[in-house]
DNA sequence: AATGCAAATAGGAATGATTTGCATTCATTC
DNA sequence: GAATGAATGCAAATCATTCCTATTTGCATT
């Protein structure tokens, strides 16, 4: 939302302030999708902010990766997406049809994960998880 | 191993039984890594088969998971990985020290996905899961 | 054993996602 | 405000995967 404090992240990072950069952090701030691909970021990117290159939006989502500012999920889409990291794990469910994700969060899943990782003498760190379907969209289950 | 029982699986899943499809079959039953990618098989295949092609390598792959005789995974790489599909589907628990993976399957947590998706007005398809940890050997728990 | 035909293959071109090379521009340091 | 190393934009390159199509193959039937 805020440009000083975007600037300031990017700061505390040791990343330059740059276009790019604010107008990334920006756009994943402001967009009710919360699960975006770099595609999506970069058309966003041009339908407000004027012009940036793809391959800017790409470095920009890895580098802000890199640094915890954003989370990165590889789907079976084909496409990675990026969604902001602010702290709390969760796991996803996603529409093969129509790409949407939606979040959650299982307390018995969790418990059970702690169980089998104790079970196979691990020390659980953190996992991935998500469950492929088709959601309830009309256009995501007509037939033929 | 033997290619008379391979036959006899393709056969019995509907499929015509062709040289590349039993190569396939082969090579993940001989290959020591239970993961391959579609490069992979198709290396392994040049390597003492003679000639395939890596789309045909792609297609087997597909199709040999469309009937249950392989199952795909997408791990992080960027690259679809697939197994021999030897009796129920299965999670990973992978260690972050030495690599080595873990397969599992809990009935309680499959379960918990089959409400959740249902909750959620999904249609469950499939799902990937990996816990990462570090395992109980003694050089995976090295402080420093 | 030969024939027909749908299904399968090779392999090259096409596609979609992502990366890279490089000349130019910009953010920060002095 | 100039120097300088990093960041950007664009186009070309790369990587994984799929599509296209002429040719071959599996297999049911003669």
């Amino acid at each position: 939302m805020d440009i000083e404090a975007n600037a300031a992240l990017l700061k505390n990072k040791g990343l330059k302030i740059t276009t790019p950069r604010l107008a990334v952090l920006e756009i994943f701030q402001k967009s009710k999708d919360r699960h975006l691909s770099a595609e999506d970021v970069y058309k966003e990117a041009l339908s407000k902010d004027g012009d940036l290159g793809l391959a800017t939006v790409y470095r920009v989502l890895t580098q802000l990766s890199e640094v915890g500012l954003l989370a990165a999920t590889n789907f079976e889409t084909g496409k990675t997406t990026f969604e902001l990291n602010e702290g709390g794990h969760h796991d996803h469910l996603v529409c093969l049809s129509c790409g949407s994700v939606i979040e959650f969060n299982d307390e018995e899943i969790e418990n059970r994960q702690e169980l089998i990782a104790k079970q196979h003498g691990f020390r659980l760190i953190n996992h991935s998880m998500a469950l492929y379907g088709v959601c309830s969209k009309p256009e995501c289950n007509d037939i033929g």
